[in-house]
DNA sequence: AGCTGTACCTGCAGGC
DNA sequence: TGCCTGCAGGTACAGC
């Protein structure tokens, strides 16, 4: 499910609702989820542990809790974090239940399990699998077109280059192909192959399409929700994304789809050209 | 080094 | 209605 407005737009809904909370009980009703440590010892870790902030790395959601410890939840593709009082609605898919001192709670869903949640001390961070090997914020100063450039210098297709998350920490499958299209480059070229003139434009494309779909507060394609069980609106702003033959919105091109770093890839074979787009006139 | 295929899970839509 | 296939926002790992 979740990218990185997303898990963003989740972050600052959870902040204001479970702040300065104390969690009495935890209850795992799917142990596979933990990864560390043992379930039992999660279990008798987190109890009493007040939730000092939440911080977001990547697609990583850290929630600061006192005695240095920290809750480091990986939603994957399907997990939802909701914040209620009781009595909570449960289902088949409600995974873990945490429960505060006040009778409120929230609850982990996830349909396909691919979530992962880890208890770890302040310097273990590293610990958490994928953690440590994050490439810089794309919305951060540290995200600057210097380095943007030497990423770029890789012999490898820009989608594959875009989706690691050490090379840049946050974009998923609807975001890279968003921005692709919006920059008018082919999932399929050669990274280093792009001109300057492409480099700068994808930078501030990647920057651009993130802050808009922050302040939408993200996408809801099938199931993504908020801290609140709310909905996100960039759906609205979606150009390709599963939007396989039919027409682009600008040239009236089918858009296609096609298999690349073993995702569904979403482009205009028009706007999106294999070869280096010229902008005006300008054959390469 | 870069990339592919596969695995992990469940649900849904579409074709027959 | 049922069965089958393909597709789905995530990452990790083996192997070319």
């Amino acid at each position: 499910m979740p990218e990185l407005p997303e898990v963003e737009t989740i972050k600052e809904s959870l902040k204001q609702r479970i702040s300065f909370k104390k969690i009495k009980e935890v209850e795992i009703f799917c142990a596979k989820l933990i990864k560390f440590p043992e379930v039992l010892q999660f279990v008798k870790e987190i109890k009493n542990k007040k939730i000092k902030g939440l911080e977001r790395r990547g697609k990583y959601l850290i929630f600061k809790l006192t005695y240095n410890t920290n809750l480091v939840v990986h939603l994957g593709m399907t997990g939802q974090l909701i914040y209620s009082d009781l009595p909570l609605p449960i289902d088949k898919h409600t995974h873990l239940l945490f429960h505060f001192e006040d009778n409120t709670a929230l609850q982990y869903r996830d349909v396909r399990k691919f979530g992962c949640l880890w208890l770890v001390k302040d310097g273990c961070l590293r610990f958490v699998s994928g953690l440590a090997q994050l490439g810089p914020e794309p919305l951060s100063q540290e995200f600057t077109l210097e380095y943007f450039g030497n990423i770029l210098d890789k012999k490898s297709i820009i989608k594959y280059l875009l989706l690691s998350q050490s090379n840049l920490a946050g974009l998923g499958n609807i975001y890279v192909d968003e921005i692709l299209f919006r920059a008018g480059i082919s999932p399929e070229r050669v990274a280093a192959d792009l001109t300057p003139r492409e480099r700068e434009k994808l930078y501030h494309t990647i920057r651009w399409v993130l802050e808009e779909a922050v302040r939408a507060r993200g996408t809801s394609v099938v199931n993504y929700i908020d801290g609140d069980g709310k909905k996100g609106n960039y759906q609205d702003s979606l150009r390709v994304y599963r939007r396989s033959g039919e027409l682009c919105f600008i040239c009236s091109t089918p858009i296609k789809r096609i298999v690349l770093a073993g995702r569904g890839t979403y482009f205009c074979p028009k706007c999106q050209p294999l070869i280096p787009s010229s902008g005006r006139g300008k054959k390469v």
